[in-house]
RNA sequence: CGGGGUGUGGCUCAGCUUGGCUAGAGCGCCUGGUUUGGGACCAGGAGGCCGCAGGUUCGAAUCCUGUCACCCCGACCA
């Protein structure tokens, strides 16, 4: 048998060179294009559509919660930002200044926010006095900038889009829950609507977030067998909310702390998408997420009759999905491998056969399955295929992750792991970050997290022998 | 931030070592025609401050200095 040709020359193989396929498929699939402003990328319209639905799908989740959304200022005056000492330990190395206004130097320079706590807080101060205005629950859809060393697009860009979640509670078991609660509507959100499967889990302490009690992180794991930390929830318990003085009088006239979380999602999540389901011809979208379920391309379409099929094929859609149809007077050929490096999750090919046989011919993206469906019955099985196609999927992508987590009970099989194979490896940890550091710094894998579901492997740390704390999830990490 | 590499029509690059006349190619784009079930073909056409700023020189894409950006590998981060 002759090995399949490949369709898509301009496109790297994903096993010949992972990173040059990642940026081929981002800029052939036109996602976006690469600016001369450093670090920073134009997202296209194609890139922002994607955006846009994950907006709506997530803002919807958190306004079942009971969130409401604000918008706080661009800038930070440096006073504030230095009133939590890790915090500003935290981002110091990666802010921006602004110093000048108009023509005059500034009295006090203004940063350009890295993330929000800090006006979160010296704005909440204002507003929270009794128990009565608690709990604050706000969200803030905005960019962010961190002076990045080096970026690529989506998995780390100097500015980025993303939504910040900021809440305040009465009490720190409200808080927690918070987080937990939050951090489940992210797990729910990438396993339904993006097909990611995940491990949930808690932040060692080195991994935390800079002036949080604690983390806890949705990681996904890349075609590449590289982990993605794909979104955060953190609770600052009252920490952070006593640095910047806010106090409530409680119920029994009592000067009270306030306890805080936080939690973040971002365009980095169009990376996962992309590295967890493309393939050599380019994206692969989910259904649930494409701005496009489907590329009606017509076949002879100068013959009379095959352009008006394909439109009344649309109209007949549209009610349902979002339909288009390619009557550009590019050849078939190059209409199916635009369909593909774009990720549209199905075709449906209408030629003068078709038309006669009454029929179309649906083509998944992923298994590139051809499907024939009656005309009048295309918008049910159109359905059913995208579903079907969504479910396939979450499963490959779960049985990806799977086959590639391995449990290392000694020092020896954790090594034979990493360098033999790739992906998630489960072992025994101490807790001691001195531990977490030398095997950081022996195999360049980090800790992922401490998953919820604990397994217990063995009684001592896989990398010191001391007695064991904690099952951690550590991989290499983007 | 350290090491390596690259900036020349929209894209991929040649030209630079050894300075010289009108800066080239393929792809893409536009027009007309023939085509169309896996990236069609023919003919004609348009498009370039050679990343940017200085300098050397009679003369700079080419040499020198600076600067900006991008890519790859590390360290740091979502």
């Amino acid at each position: 048998m002759a090995k399949e040709k490949k369709l898509v020359e301009q496109i790297t193989a994903m096993d010949q060179d992972f990173a040059q396929w990642y940026t081929d498929v981002v800029i052939r699939a036109d996602l976006i294009s690469y600016s001369n402003i450093r670090g920073c990328m134009v997202i296209r319209p194609r890139g922002y559509a994607l955006w846009e639905n994950i907006q709506k799908e997530l803002d919807r989740r958190f306004k079942e919660t009971g969130v409401e959304n604000v918008y706080l200022p661009l800038l930070i005056p440096e006073h504030l930002l230095q009133m939590e000492k890790d915090h500003v330990e935290g981002f110091a190395p990666e802010v921006a200044w602004v110093t000048m206004g108009g023509e005059e130097e500034l009295t006090e320079r203004l940063c350009i926010r890295p993330t929000s706590e800090t006006l979160f807080c010296d704005h909440v101060k204002d507003i929270v006095h009794s128990y009565r205005d608690l709990p604050v629950i706000y969200n803030q859809w905005c960019s962010v900038l961190r002076w990045e060393k080096t970026t690529r697009p989506f998995l780390r860009s100097a500015e980025f889009l993303w939504q910040e979640g900021h809440t305040f509670h009465a009490t720190a078991q409200e808080a927690e829950e918070r987080t937990i609660q939050m951090l489940n509507v992210y797990a729910d959100f990438c396993e339904e609507i993006l097909a990611i499967p995940l491990v949930k889990g808690k932040k060692t302490d080195k991994e935390k977030f800079a002036g949080a009690e604690a983390t806890y992180t949705i990681e996904a794991l890349m075609h590449d067998g590289k982990a993605l930390q794909s979104g955060t929830s953190h609770n600052f318990g009252s920490g952070f909310a006593d640095a910047y003085g806010i106090q409530y009088t409680n119920k029994e006239n009592q000067l009270s702390s306030v306890y805080e979380t936080s939690w973040g999602l971002s365009t980095r999540i169009i990376g996962a998408i992309i590295m967890v389901h493309g393939d050599d011809s380019g994206l692969v979208l989910p259904p649930r997420i494409a701005p496009v379920q489907s590329m009606i391309i017509p076949i002879q379409q100068k013959k009379p009759g095959v352009l008006d099929a394909a439109y009344a094929l649309r109209d007949q859609l549209k009610g349902d999905y979002s339909v288009k149809v390619d009557a550009t007077d590019k050849s078939p050929g190059w209409k199916f491998s635009e369909q593909e490096i774009q990720g549209i999750p199905t075709r449906i090919e209408i030629g003068p056969k078709d038309i006669e046989k009454k029929q179309a011919v649906i083509v998944r993206r992923d298994t590139r399955e051809k499907i024939a469906a009656p005309l009048d019955k295309v918008n049910e099985i159109l359905a059913q295929v995208l579903e079907e196609m969504q479910k396939d999927m979450y499963d490959r992508a779960k049985a990806h992750l799977e086959a590639n987590t391995h449990v290392a009970r000694t020092w020896e099989e954790f090594q034979t792991i990493l360098n033999e194979k790739q992906g998630f490896i489960r072992s025994m940890w101490c807790g001691d970050q001195a531990c977490e550091e030398a095997i950081k710094e022996e195999t360049g894998a980090t800790t992922r997290c401490m998953p919820f579901r604990q397994t217990r492997h063995s009684e001592v740390c896989v990398h010191c022998g001391k007695p064991a704390r904690a099952e951690v999830f550590f991989g290499k990490a983007y």
